[in-house]
DNA sequence: GTGAAAGCGCTAACAT
DNA sequence: ATGTTAGCGCTTTCAC
């Protein structure tokens, strides 16, 4: 028992060739005769041999996998993110070794050494903050990487979000549309520059509207406190007409602490929430959200990868894809649209 | 630039030592001077120097890795498991490489197959299906494997599952304790042994208070389809007083058809979910729900597995892991309980 | 078109 | 306790 794996040398003598040849056919390398080919190829069907990575990727210094790091796995955004890279990866031959900060810097920087250990062909990361702690140390190591999702300051790498500002912007919008004055923000916290972005693109369109900027509440991660934070801001400063939530988190805190207060959506209260998942179709009322392109951003932080990867010298690319609003029962319009004309309520 | 990343040499000219004491050093290895140590240490920490990993592998043979084959990673209950088995991992110094089989038997054998390819220490499968297309192929590659969730027939491996039959059995006391003679099952496919044993657990609880066992609904893993298909079913068959939905997709496709059809949930019709999620906590009604402990899934995955890659010979174990019931507002009496003294309505 | 031989970076025997 | 050496399984010159 335990008895060792097939290796090349021993297809190569099952087939009566050398190593190289094997290596050849098996790596699609060089034009080998069809009849040797062939016979390497049953050689190796017979053995059940699988070329071993690890030692292919020392020689070659070419590596077939990718690390992904992300802050959490319990997040389904960026599981999401990671079932596109996942399927994106597998169809190019590479794999992904997947870990999580779990948000925090220290876990970050552990985890992409462990990661860069791998020697990988790239790296795709969710930082943990905005402050990203392994940026040096990744810098230095001349993999290729790609920033997704929380991008902040500039980065040296290739860059890959959504457009945080217009997607804020869209929903402010319709609210704006439905008549909507006073409304409160929900954010998890300011410290992320994506969720600054979408602070900043629902005061700059209810300012443009002429229409006072909204109060912005900063809950935390955890959703437990969401609930009890809003109830408590309700309490101190009267009821908004309308909620914008921009995370999921967020959102589902403030369906229960509405519930709570016995203020029904949408009849006394508006609400948007940010990130689509299917329960918000079947929750009731269905929850009005802007969906994140998460499958897009996916594919895009591949190509981006996949581009560096193959040799792509050209300066780093910021992608900001576009997200859509689906508009379901949870807003509802309560006067006239507080709009001007020349700014249209909603795009997709 | 492209500059090769530091080798184990260049930290032992540094530091003025041999590689092999390099080696020692930072793989705790043998007992090493202390001035010495320290002195590699810094030189290690100086060039900003990681072992190679893939070089590391082949010479010892060990590896620190494990592969992690699921079914879809676009499933909570899937990547929470994976969340868990990240998290006990790392703890031990093991990465994870995750790989889809995106419910298909012959993705599920190709990705097997690449997974190996990395002659992990381990592997963590959630089989696509019952037949479990890769037990041979990894069978005799000698990996040690845990089989987790979508356990079947007798494996040669470890398995990690929750007690389907008696998680099932305990959501139908529940409803049989409120009275409820006419339940409906929706269940995803009756292919899978989990799923079948859930429905076992729940035909025998009826049968044995003496109540006809209800009826069973197929409906398929795609959530669009769900809906249609319940309220088809529900216009032939008349109106059950109770659903229960086997899995979180057909909760879900449930609940929306239930509103279509305008029964209202729990005062006409009585709800209970697989899966617990937090969505479940806000959607009103709250959703009563069987909690399958992913997380102690996890840890026991990887306990077995662990032990395992540390040469356990014993053999194969069986883990069943008991579930919770977790009541809330979808499930009402509608009359005096259906139960014989002696079964307790829910158990912990 | 094929094979022989070297060597990727590391660790395990062995020698000192 | 430290260094020397060999070799893991593969790919890549470089001969032929």
């Amino acid at each position: 028992m335990a008895r060792k794996p097939p290796t090349m040398r021993d297809v190569a003598i099952r087939a009566g060739v050398s190593p190289a040849t094997v290596s050849n056919v098996l790596g699609h390398r060089k034009p080998v005769d069809p009849v040797l080919a062939d016979r390497v190829r049953q050689a190796a069907r017979d053995l059940n041999y699988q070329v071993d990575r690890a030692a292919s990727q020392l020689r070659s210094g070419r590596a077939h996998v990718v690390g992904v790091l992300v802050p959490s796995l319990e997040n389904p955004f960026f599981t999401a993110l990671i079932a596109g890279i996942e399927q994106a990866a597998q169809e190019d031959g590479y794999d992904i070794i997947v870990a999580s900060s779990h948000d925090s810097e220290a876990v970050e920087t552990a985890r992409m050494a462990a990661l860069l250990s791998w020697r990988p062909a790239g790296l795709v990361i969710v930082p943990a903050t905005d402050r990203f702690a392994g940026g040096e140390i990744i810098q230095n190591s001349q993999v290729p990487y790609v920033v997704v999702d929380r991008v902040s300051g500039q980065t040296a790498a290739d860059t890959v979000t959504m457009d945080n500002r217009s997607a804020a912007a869209m929903a402010a919008r319709h609210l704006l549309s439905l008549g909507h004055a006073r409304a409160l923000v929900v954010a998890s916290t300011l410290e992320l520059a994506n969720i600054r972005a979408r602070c900043r693109g629902i005061c700059e369109t209810f300012r443009e509207a002429g229409v006072a900027e909204p109060e912005v509440l900063e809950i935390g991660m955890s959703f437990g406190e969401v609930g009890e934070r809003v109830e408590r801001w309700i309490a101190d400063h009267g009821r908004p007409t309308s909620v914008i939530a921009l995370t999921n988190y967020a959102t589902m805190g403030v369906i229960a602490a509405l519930r709570r207060l016995g203020l029904s959506v949408p009849n006394t209260v508006s609400l948007i929430g940010f990130d689509d998942y299917t329960w918000m179709q079947v929750s009731s009322p269905s929850i009005t959200a802007v969906a994140q392109p998460v499958r897009q951003m996916a594919t895009a932080a591949w190509s981006a990868l996949s581009a560096r990867i193959a040799g792509e010298e050209a300066p780093a690319t910021g992608t900001e894809l576009p997200c859509k609003l689906e508009i379901r029962q949870s807003t509802r319009a309560i006067g006239p649209s507080l709009l001007s004309e020349n700014a249209p309520a909603a795009v997709s």
